[in-house]
DNA sequence: ATCTAATTTCAACAAACGTTGAATGTCAAT
DNA sequence: ATTGACATTCAACGTTTGTTGAAATTAGAT
């Protein structure tokens, strides 16, 4: 077996990715020290900068470890939503939903890294200083493999129509994974920011709907 | 006339607030420090602790400033709109236009004050630490006179609906107004995230849509 | 047991951080 | 001219920041 020199599982390295992930979904990446990472995972200071280089580094681990995860079952969604289509190809709700039922699907009520991961790229997105850079590098590769089938579903849609939907898509399901317990105090409570399966059943025909409101001609 | 005693309109305190409001436009409240916008305001490093207090406080001023007058002007465009409607109210459309229209009335191809404080907000609202509470303290008190005005135009909507509907076009709109430039690269040009003509043109019938599509029985 | 390379610790660096007290400047009212 | 209140400057404070080189530890391969 010639393949890796030491095969052995670092544990402290996921430990301080398990901790910056957390700490830079609360407070942003400016927001968080090395040493309140290394405090976290129990970690020595040192630690984290010889692993990833610097607090950029370990920023760019952190979101690539799970987009890569995100991207590969979103990929296998859409082409599962695809087989089951007939000739004409998928509808919009069958892909819109093969773009959301992911993010539910990871384990996300048990695995709380995931819930911090999300909460973390909802800041990400709306940030005027990463959120074009960093989006495009590590998702939007898949997300035009969904706007083709997108094109399909809406033949005759114009094509800037379907990039501002796209983008309205973003927001809407970005804020919602953010967490932010505004729409619980706006709400008096009747609304909770933690039922992602309430928000799930609710974005899909909402998002649809605009869709095919501007986009079916 | 015994009212201000110094009337002089001091001109270094609004070159602070409208330095750090494009600072935290571009990089966030702990990605700005106070040399940061004491150089680029070209005041002394003293004097925004001086008029402010405190960080913090200079950072709530900036959030106020604008809060204020943007709070007035989608108040008066609700009146109005519900002026110009029947005794059934106005539509679903006109209300979310009502919303929408004065973040682009405020001479938002000039003023770039307006653009960077809209850059801003974008941030909070997906912001984890500051979200909920931030939002909810500087806009939710006009929000809800708008949800009422919603309720009557979908009076058999259930309240969960209409809030997540709510919470769904707040994600879109902060997004449009956050100028990442990734709707740029994703649709290689076709849609301009500098043209907010084009996004609010389309973002009318969109979020109307979904309301309708889930609050219309 | 020895060697080697990856990992972890330790101590320290220079730079940047927010804040503050005292001194100075400004300017309108007396 | 003098006063008094506000505005601004200056210099410095004690912390905290990210990073790094050298030393110590670990563990697999020979």
């Amino acid at each position: 077996m010639p393949e890796k020199k030491h095969k052995t599982a670092p544990k402290r390295k996921d430990r301080i990715l398990d901790a910056a992930e957390a700490l830079f979904a609360k407070h942003g990446f400016e927001g968080v020290s090395m040493r309140m990472v290394a405090d976290s995972a129990e970690v020595d200071l040192a630690l984290s900068s010889y692993h990833f280089g610097s607090k950029r580094g370990l920023f760019d681990a952190v979101l690539l470890r799970r987009a890569e995860v995100l991207n590969e079952t979103r990929l296998a969604a859409l082409q599962k939503c695809k087989d089951n289509a007939g000739p004409e190809g998928p509808s919009v709700e069958a892909i819109i939903d093969a773009f959301l039922e992911p993010m539910l699907a990871h384990g996300y009520q048990e695995d709380e890294g995931w819930r911090h991961y999300f909460e973390l790229i909802a800041q990400v997105n709306s940030s005027f200083e990463w959120g074009g850079q960093l989006m495009t590098k590590y998702f939007d590769p898949l997300v035009r493999q969904f706007m083709d089938a997108l094109k399909k579903a809406l033949p005759n849609a114009e094509p800037a129509d379907l990039y501002w939907c796209y983008h309205f898509l973003s927001g809407a399901l970005t804020l919602t994974f953010a967490h932010t317990g505004r729409i619980d105090q706006l709400s008096d409570g009747v609304a909770k920011s933690e039922d992602m399966v309430a928000a799930y059943k609710r974005m899909v025909p909402f998002v649809s709907a605009g869709f095919r409101k501007l986009c079916d001609k």
